[in-house]
RNA sequence: GUGGCCGUAGCUCAAGAGUCAGAGCGCUUGGCUGUGAACCAGGCGAUCCAGGUGCGAGUCCCGGCGGUCACCCCA
């Protein structure tokens, strides 16, 4: 019988959770201070919820079963479809626009990769009620480079793309291309980056289309052929973001249910870490019409934003630094006199009643090995119970000075406060 | 779904087909009975699983499982 950990999960033991959690507690401040309030829903959903957007590959992908009571049940690959119930439920009694966001674990099964496991948690962020316009999309992607802006980043860093999914209809339109054709034209321009510049041709020619001609149109300002770009690009750069983001064509994102702006988050090595854009009639479509809403929205993962965070050493470093803080106690405390004990443990509960993080020996400890436990475990101050008592000594370790205090809550809380 | 590379201790690695699979880090006990480092001595702990070839397999072959990377896809 196996009883390994199943292929792509992931045990997050103290050290690694504590930087997870860090950044999720940033992830969430940020949303906050965007005015973005939180909401969550169920892990497990009706499989039909998903089978109804999409088909094909996407059901293949599904962790779904056959429950006791014989429902067809899928674990949730996406947020969107329960947001979009969640949001149809209650459109009508809540005031516009809706800023909401969530950091919840998803699970797809697919074979693990860089920045892709099976189970991953989401930051999703969406904006309902507020029709297409450049304050809105700019109010999004404010957010999104917001997120990695808090942990250090900037410019060199990461950067924004920005496109439009009106910008390529037009363009083959008044280049006679059937219409049908769109997405494999699409699927192309994706990966004119990473793709060799005569297979692209090849696929160009075969759609009547001149390499050079799409190109050139690459090479233009996009907000010439598309003006609502351009008053986007001005938002952006009203909000200091003119160094991050730029307006790229090629970015398309596969997913059809977009009818606008689209945007991706890209790391130094050029790897797509968040994704999103308009989705106008998505809302309607999922709640087969019971309430249609406007959106705008993108979602980041947990993993491709660690690899984001790792791609830069003071980031790193300063999110470990973080995390080993929040795992360290702020005071350990020293039994040197045994019969002291019941003393000690008095005071350290009153301690940890006010709040702050304390441990202390469970059993009898030389007082050499007590201050190396401190040590290691990174508290900040040692309290020492002994036979001075009711008088303790209180010990920055970092700086390895050393107080006299009388041994009641208020002055021993009041020296390791500081 | 397809393919490359890789599975030895908790971690990083060593061991030409040949004795009893080693080291560093780690954890632990003591040296050290009221002050942390370093040091010293001891202890803990491994060949992913199952077949095959060989006198002999960690090493070679096959299958499985697992990891990783890329492709596909990416809600």
């Amino acid at each position: 019988m196996n009883t390994q950990l199943l292929t792509g999960f992931q045990e997050w033991h103290p050290a690694e959770f504590a930087a997870r959690r860090r950044v999720f507690e940033t992830w969430r401040r940020v949303c906050r201070a965007h005015a973005f309030v939180e909401y969550d829903g169920p892990v497990l959903e009706p499989a039909a919820l998903y089978r109804k957007k999409s088909g094909g590959e996407l059901v293949g992908q599904l962790f779904a079963f056959t429950d006791q009571g014989g429902e067809e049940v899928a674990l949730r690959p996406e947020m969107t479809p329960t947001l979009a119930r969640m949001v149809a439920a209650r459109q009508a009694q809540m005031r516009k626009p809706l800023k909401w966001f969530s950091i919840a674990p998803f699970f797809r099964y697919e074979r693990p990769q860089k920045g892709r496991r099976r189970e991953f948690t989401q930051l999703n962020c969406d904006l309902f009620g507020e029709a297409a316009g450049p304050i809105a999309d700019a109010e999004v992607i404010a957010l999104a480079a917001a997120l990695p802006r808090a942990f250090g980043l900037g410019a060199g860093d990461f950067t924004i793309r920005i496109s439009d999914r009106s910008l390529w209809p037009a363009f083959l339109a008044a280049r006679g291309v059937d219409v049908a054709r769109t997405d494999e034209f699409l699927a192309v321009v994706d990966k004119v980056e990473r793709a060799p510049a005569v297979e692209t041709d090849a696929k160009l020619a075969a759609l009547g289309l001149d390499g050079s001609d799409v190109r050139a149109f690459l090479a233009a300002d996009p907000a010439a052929a598309l003006p609502s770009l351009g008053a986007l690009r001005e938002e952006l750069g009203a909000r200091g973001l003119g160094d991050v983001v730029r307006l790229d064509p090629t970015i398309v994102r596969g997913l059809a249910y977009y009818t606008g702006m689209v945007f991706e988050i890209f790391g130094p090595t050029g790897r797509a870490v968040a994704g999103g854009g308009r989705y106008d009639g998505l809302v309607a479509t999922l709640t087969d019409g019971a309430a249609n809403l406007p959106a705008v929205g993108f979602a980041i993962g947990d993993v491709t934003f660690a690899d984001l965070l790792r791609a830069s050493p003071v980031a790193s470093a300063r999110l470990a630094a973080a995390a080993r803080e929040d795992l360290a106690p702020r005071v350990y405390g020293v039994i040197a006199d045994e019969t002291r004990r019941a003393d000690g443990v008095r005071l350290f509960a009153a301690l940890r009643a006010a709040g702050a993080s304390v441990e202390y020996p469970l059993g009898p400890m030389k007082v050499g090995k007590q201050f190396g436990a401190a040590e290691q475990l990174g508290a900040r101050f040692a309290v020492v119970i002994g036979g001075e008592w009711p008088e303790v000594k209180v010990k920055t370790l970092a700086t390895r000075e050393e107080q006299a205090v009388q041994g009641m809550p208020e002055a021993v809380l009041a020296a390791v406060s500081q």
